[in-house]
This record gives structure tokens, sequence and C-alpha cells, in this order.
DNA sequence: CGAAAGCTGTACCAAAAATTTCAAAACGAC
DNA sequence: GTCGTTTTGAAATTTTTGGTACAGCTTTCG
């Protein structure tokens, strides 16, 4: 019997360097497993035992053998270690890629501006611009009356977002998410509502019941969440995520922040025509004062 | 019954952006399981088909549905098409590096977001790393009050930032920018207090009036402004500029909340031994209620 | 040369996975 | 509101997969 005490410790290294540098210690249907593994990393080693034995030309027992010499208790455990090995190298080439000269001065800002930027470009990848541009639609519409609200953190984006539309356009408001400020007025809401509700985790209880409300009341909900998705998403009409990880014990908000603002510009520029005579009405009213 | 003659044709597109594209045609769980995908894509994909479900908060044969709609026999066809994209994506980084550039449908959104990672971006140039990191030094200072205000659109920031920084420490509020309601407050502003002022243009004279007072009480203000620089930056100690430019009628204040996250984090960090056990007696609260 | 030890593959089994069925629920049109 | 249609998930079914036992083969070393 041989040393069985290889535990895959998770020290920075990658599986493909122990398997490299264990070589020498597999038998040789093992080395066959290990070559072919190594030569298409991981991908081989994401298919099914068959066809991995296949492809090294060895039996499939074999093939269990190698990943439980390995020290993973089975094939699924090893194909989970290889995918998320995998993940983790295909997100951080971005933030490897930032070669800030300037040794180690200025991290704080410039690291959480990388990926701030790295959240920004998935955001974009993961929204359909058919899904935005219904949104937009929604929202143009000047018959349809128009709710935000949002949670502890992200009502402040709902507050920011209103405070851009209530000018574009009539019919704007902000709902507390505190059930008590917004029972009576679901009195209300029906199926000319829109309701625009920002949440990302921990999704908090009173929006998710407000949202439901509006919801069961006929109003179209619109989402602004996080990857993971809000449980509003059942009763959602649109959904739109945003990522939100940060070098922080917070969670960035930009991506919503991003499609909050996107909004405003997109249904800004469709309602022009009555927008502009608004924004300058606002205007000489503010001088005057 | 809707358009089942969805084939996939391997025009060179990436299966995510046919997911994209046809996101309006699908229907509630089937949108569900779109988004989850292309929020992890395409790992979330490689998992087995009741992960899936459950991450996406929906049932097996919904998922199953779902591929199938993608024109796919079965989902371990579908997998096999994930593994063989993700492949050739990681052996050419050329061909993952125009996922949007064949210019077709998204361009409000993806202008927009262009536009404002170039904001970002020079943001970060424009900030002196000293300059950050001494305003992290000032609101980790426990002694310190500190006190957050903005305008008309920045109040919100504002917000955002205080209802933040009330949970990593104490002595912290937002003083809302009308005169009525601020001018009380200042008598008992002095040396001590730390004002953090949100103003871009059109600089708001309220906020102006109210920043000059409290410097002239001898409180230390910080600002985040645009790179015009509000009036308020000859009584401010501080000066945070961030790049406000979009393609819309509207200035965008991504780069105000990029400073404002970042401040969080940072002084979260220095904090972090007090923080902690605010952040946990915050979250005992919330389950308890 | 012969026996022990260790690899390897065939055949089989158990477990888990994908898929189908079907009835309830949600939705929309009238 | 009511009816017909679509959508959805629970449960049953089928298929596939990973895992195991065992026997033959190869190697090694006395």
């Amino acid at each position: 019997m041989r040393n069985e005490s290889t535990i895959h410790s998770q020290t920075s290294s990658t599986l493909a360097d122990r398997i490299r540098h264990e070589m020498e210690t597999f038998t040789t249907s093992e080395k066959r497993a290990a070559h072919v593994l190594l030569s298409h990393y991981p991908f081989a080693g994401l298919e099914t035992v068959a066809e991995f034995a296949a492809r090294a030309g060895i039996s499939a027992p074999s093939v269990l053998r190698f990943v439980t010499r390995l020290g993973f208790s089975g094939f699924p455990e090893f194909q989970k270690h290889l995918r998320e090995e995998l993940e983790a190298r295909l997100l951080s080439p971005l933030a490897k890629a930032s070669p800030i000269g300037a040794g180690q001065a200025a991290p704080a800002l410039a690291s959480f501006t990388d990926a701030v930027i790295g959240n920004l470009n998935a955001t974009l990848e993961n929204i359909a611009p058919a899904e935005f541009e219904a949104v937009v639609a929604l929202l143009s519409d000047p018959r349809r009356h128009i709710h935000f609200t949002g949670g502890r953190f992200t009502g402040a984006l709902a507050r920011y977002a209103e405070s851009h539309f209530r000018i574009v356009r009539s019919q704007v408001d902000y709902i507390d998410g505190q059930p008590a400020l917004w029972r009576d007025r679901m009195i209300e809401i029906g199926r000319k509502d829109v309701l625009v509700v920002f949440d990302i985790r921990r999704y908090q209880e009173d929006v998710i019941a407000l949202s439901e409300t509006a919801a069961k009341q006929g109003a179209t909900v619109v989402l602004l969440t996080d990857p993971w998705l809000s449980p509003i998403a059942r009763v959602a009409r649109h959904v739109l995520p945003a990522h939100i990880s940060a070098p922080s014990n917070w969670d960035s908000s930009i991506g919503l922040m991003l499609i909050a603002e996107a909004l405003v510009g997109a249904v800004t520029r469709r309602l022009w025509d009555t927008a502009r005579l608004r924004m300058e009405a606002v205007e000489k009213l503010r001088k005057d004062a």
C-alpha cells in the first residue's frame, strides 16, 4: 500500500501543479489519466468518468482510483473542485491585470475602482438589451404612475432615481419601505401602476412584502437586484441584476446605480419633448427662489 | 404555443448572446433560469439540473424546458456545449474580446457603461492617494462627530453613505440641505465635527451656505464634487473630485458613489474591531424583529 | 522459476441524475 | 367574474452515472 495521506491542501496551488509534482508516484494508468487531464486541463475532467476513461484509454475504475488518490472522496467532488478552480481563474485576470506601479501606497481606492469596473462590465453583460428597453418603454408611458422603493441601503438609490424621474415626468413618487407607512397607500395601487424596487442581499422582509402586495394588486414590478436575485423576482415583470462584489465588508451598489442612471437618461431622451419643458420650468423656479 | 423554431445556429455568437437576445420571449421561470445562468456564466450551467434549479429558485422541469427551448436535445448536450464554448474561450483570449462590439441592440446601456467606466478611471487618476487616506483617517477618528449632507440629487448619496457609516461607528448623522432644517443644529457643530458634503453642478445655494457656516464654526469640511469644484472647495479641508459626464441629459454621480463606497470600505477595515461588534449587533436586532 | 503483491479491467450494482407525466396554479381574453 | 390557455412543479419513471467486487494479469523479488 502506498501513501494515501495526500490531503488536498488549499495552499494556493492549483490541482494541476500538484498532479505534476506527484506524477512519478503514479501507476501506469494513473499517469495516463494525469497526462490526459493536464493536456486538456481542466476540461477533460469535466466530462463523465466513462468519457474521461475512454479518452485516456483506461478503464473507468482506474479513473476513479486516480481521483481518490488525489484526495477526493468521489468523482463529483473532484469535478466540483475543477469547476471552482476554473471559475476563480476566469474571474481573476481582471484583478490581476492591474499593475499599480507605485508599489503599495494607494491600494485602497485603486483596487476598489478595479473591482467596481469589473462589476459594471459584468452587469452590462448580463442584462438583455430587450429587457432594458422594455423597462425604458414602461417608465416612459405617461399614463403609468411610477413608485420607487428600496431597503435600508438601497432606499437611497430609489430616492436618487425618484429625484430625477420626478423632474422628467409626472406621476412619480417614493414609497418608504416601512409597512406602517405604505399599507394605506396600497389601496390606490393597481394595474396602471409601476413599482420600481431596489433590493439586494440581505433581502429585506418589508420590501418583499410591499412588492408582493403591489404585484397582487396588479401593479407591474420592476426589480433591480443582485445576481442571486431577490425573492421579489418571483413577482417581478422585469428583473435587472447587477454585480455587487467589492473588496470591502460591504456590497457595492454601483451597478444598480449604473442601471438607474441609464434608465433616467434613456427615459429622458424618449420623453424629451415634454421633459425639456419640465426641466426648464424647474430651472426657472430655482432661479426665482 | 410560441415560436419553437429557435435552432441554435452557430453563427459565431456565444450562447449567452442568444439568451440575452431572446430574453423577452421567455416565460417567467425561464427568465429566472436565464438570469442565473448569465450571472455566473457558464458555471451555473455546469452543475446538475437540481442544483441549477435550486439556485434559480425554480423546479427541475423548468430548467429542462429552458434548455430545450434553447434548442438542445437535453441537459447533457447543453452542458457539452457550455464546456466547448468555455474551452474555446479559454484557449483564445481574443475570442471573447468582442462581446458588444458588433453593434446591434444594446446601445443605450452599453454606451452609458462605457462612459461611466471612463469616468471612474479618470476619477481614480485625479485623486491623490494621500488625500484619500487623510479622509479615511479623519472619518475613522471615533472622537469626531460626522455629518453628511448633499443637494437635490446628491442628497441621496449622502444618505447612502450615512446609512453605512451609521452602522460602522457612532456619532453619525444626516443633515437635510434645507436651511430651515439645519439652522438650529448649527449651534452644536464645532471643531470636533466633520461635515462630509456632496455637491456637483449646479451647485446648490443652501448647501453652500450650510458648508460655509459649518466651516466658520470650526468644523472640518470634506467635499465630494465634480472636476470644476463646487464653491465649497474654498472652505473645505479635503476635496475629492469625481468625473460626472455621461451620454445623457443628466450628470452621472457614480464617481461620487465610488469614492463614498471606497471610504466606507476603508474606514470599516480600519475600525474593524469595533465595527464588527456593531455590525453583529445590528444583524442580531434584524433577526429578532 | 515460482509465489506474493499490486495493477488493471470486466461485470455488476446502487445511487443519482435526467426526463416524462400529469394535475394544479397562474394568466389572459372576453 | 368565467372560461380556455399557458405555465409550473410534485411525483413517478427511465436512463445514466459513479462506484465496487472480484478475477486475471503483470511485475517483482527471493
